[in-house]
Parts: structure tokens; C-alpha cells; sequence
DNA sequence: GATTTAAAAACGACCGGTTGGTATAATAAT
DNA sequence: ATTATTATACCAACCGGTCGTTTTTAAATC
């Protein structure tokens, strides 16, 4: 049987991530989670000993969300080059477009706000974009065995661009609300990808 | 003679810009501008009505400096191409890497924390950016009138990836320091743009 | 299946400190 | 002398967090 306590502490998890998209870190309020959960101040303290605590338990459900949203469809295709475009073009349209975060992307946003704020925090955030980088990178890598790519190309230098041109889009698609703004992003990623082929 | 007020007035936006940008909108307290300016509430509240208020005069300042920069060396420059390379160029490594705004970029830091918090401030921000778009574009234009670019390309799409890039690159670089980032991404948009020539 | 019981979970008053903002008095500049 | 500027004291609301108490829960006993 599965414990209530650790249902709660899934419901607080989870309300604690929409509003810390919508409103930040540091502008939602502990009230504002007491609010959401429909639970008390002690009732909440008695799963997560700090704000801070909890954050961390957030961001954990934020990966497991986005691993589960921008892996789609990857596994099963053998081509790397590919498995990049799919992996862009589910981070832009399935990510950001379905609003699988409300308010904007967790990552992005915490790494915007908290960057002058807290770097135990910024640095947590920032080891998962330079996972993120690394896994394109090899992706490139095995691209250029199989002879797809230019020659004499930057891989890491690529790989951390892509990843700023989603961080881009994650900011202005933000704040307009614009889906042809993903529309956009994807279609020059994707003619830029062209480019880097032999 | 130049009035006392107004010199207090600019200290306290020039105060409130740096800490704006280090520390956030929302998480800079006004006894933080008074411990930066060596004033008390009486003497910053008869300069300004609110916060806000503070905030609009901030923004203009910030938008007189980040023109000063990111127009060094244009107007002088005949080919539309190359001012949108120049451009791209200050923004990079004048504006970010020479640090202008203290701890990040301030357009982009306010977008990002203001877009689900107040859509008066956001809106005010996303004007900024429109424009600033309608300008690449316009230049965009003026390169195809000339012959330069390459046929059925979509100006204002270009011209809106550009600013993505620029703001991915601000998210990353205010977190990582790592100035990398931005000789990358120049790198990058540079080839990018090569790209999109006849 | 009903009752007991101990632990788990939730409550809510309270803490010191901070928030943005105001009213009025004192001071400095012209 | 008069006006522009700054200081001081104060406000109610809110901040993250603590703690002793009460209620729920689920397993153990009858």
C-alpha cells in the first residue's frame, strides 16, 4: 500500500513546479504552495525541511518530465543526425508548445532567475544543459564517422549552440506566447543542420 | 546648473539597473537600493511614485546604454549584411562580454522573471524586441534588394532567429561566465549567416 | 469484521524579520 | 524666504520557518 504521505509530497512536487514556471522561485510564496495543495504550513514542512529542499525535489520531477517529452521517438532511430532534429523539434513543439511546463520551460527559467541569485542552485541547473551538450556532441560525433558531416567542425562548439537557440526560443515564446515563434526556431535549426551535412 | 535632484535621481536608477540585473526585479528590495544609493525611503520616494515606476525609468536607461554599444560602428557601414553582423557582433561581446549590464543581460533577465508576473512590464520589454526585429529585417531586405541572399527566404523569421540566438547566448553566459559561449555563438551565427548568402 | 493502538500526517498559532509604501518633520539649495 | 530635497518614524501585509497539538491512517489485536 502506498503511503498517503507520499502522495502528498507528489501533489505538493508537482503544484510547487507549475507555479515556480509561472512565477519564479523566489516570487512564489510558501502560501502560495499552502494554497495549491490545500495544506497547511506544518503540513508541508513535515515533507521538505526548507523552500530550498523542496526546490530540489522540483527539479528532479522537471527532468523526469522533459526526459519523458524529448526522448520520443529517439531510441528506435538509428540515425543521429535525425535523432538531433527529433530531439530539437520535441523540445520546441512538444516542450514548449504543449505547455508541458505552463508559464515557460522549468530550466530555463530557474536558470535565469537564480543565476545571481543562488550557485549551489545555478550550478545544479547548469550540470544538466552540459549533459544535455555532451549527449548532442556524441550525436555529431557519430554523425561524422558515418561521414555525414562538413569537415573540420567544432562539435562542442554546435552542440552548445543548439542548446542557446533553444534557451532562446524557451525566452521569447515566454513571454508572446507565439507558437510561430517555434515554428520559426525549428525551421532555421533545422536549415542550419543542413548546412553542416557534406 | 544641473539641479541636485537630478543627479539623485540618476544615481538611483544607475543603482537600481546594476541590481535589477544581478539580482532580479522582484528579489531586489527597495532597502537594497537605499543601501546602494545612501538614501533613505523619504529621499527615493520623492524621486519615484513606486517601484514600478523606478522600473520604467530603469528600462529606458538601460535601453540609452545598450543603444550607445550596440550601434558602435554601424551607421557608418554601407553594407546592410555586414551591419547585422556588427550588431550581432556588439551585442556578444561588447554588451555581454564586456559586461555592461552587471550579471546579465537586463532585457532578457526581465523578460524571463516579468513575462508571468506582469504583462504590462512584459508587453513594454516584448515592444523592445519587436522592434529591434523589424530593424534585421528591414536590413535583411535592403541585402536582398542588392542581390546578396539567396532566393525565397523568409526575412522576418531570420530576423527573430537571430534575436533568439542572442538571448539564448545571455540565459547561458549569466550563468556560466564562461566568455566560450560567446565566441561560439558568433562563430556560429557568423556561419549561419554565410549561409543564407547567394 | 470490529476494536485498539502507535505512528504518520496535518493543523494552526506564532516567531523574528522584511516587504513596499506613507506622513510629516527637518534640512539644504537657490 | 521659499522651495526642493532628504530624514525619520511608522504602517499593515507578508516572508520563510518552528513547534506543540490534534487528527488520520493503517496495521495489529481481538
Amino acid at each position: 500500500m502506498i503511503r498517503k504521505g507520499a502522495r502528498t509530497r507528489q501533489k505538493i512536487i508537482e503544484k510547487a513546479l507549475r507555479l515556480f514556471c509561472v512565477k519564479g522561485y523566489y516570487n512564489t510564496s510558501i502560501n502560495d504552495i499552502l494554497q495549491a495543495t490545500a495544506l497547511t504550513k506544518g503540513g508541508l514542512y513535515g515533507h521538505f525541511a526548507s523552500k530550498e529542499e523542496l526546490w530540489y525535489a522540483v527539479y528532479d520531477e522537471a527532468l523526469s518530465t522533459w526526459r519523458k517529452v524529448v526522448f520520443q521517438g529517439i531510441q528506435s532511430n538509428a540515425d543521429p543526425l535525425e535523432r538531433i532534429q527529433i530531439l530539437i523539434e520535441n523540445d520546441l513543439k512538444k516542450k514548449l508548445g504543449g505547455n508541458v511546463f505552463e508559464g515557460g520551460c522549468f530550466f530555463h527559467s530557474m536558470l535565469v532567475e537564480l543565476s545571481g541569485q543562488s550557485t549551489a542552485m545555478s550550478n545544479h541547473l547548469m550540470q544538466g544543459f552540459k549533459q544535455l551538450i555532451e549527449l548532442l556532441c556524441a550525436w555529431l560525433k557519430e554523425a561524422d564517422q558515418q561521414g555525414q558531416l562538413k569537415e573540420n567542425l567544432n562539435f562542442s562548439e554546435i552542440a552548445s549552440y543548439m542548446v542557446i537557440c533553444l534557451n532562446g526560443a524557451a525566452a521569447l515564446y515566454a513571454s508572446s506566447r507565439n507558437p510561430a515563434i517555434l515554428d520559426q526556431t525549428l525551421s532555421q535549426i533545422r536549415f542550419y543542420i543542413q548546412q553542416l551535412k557534406r
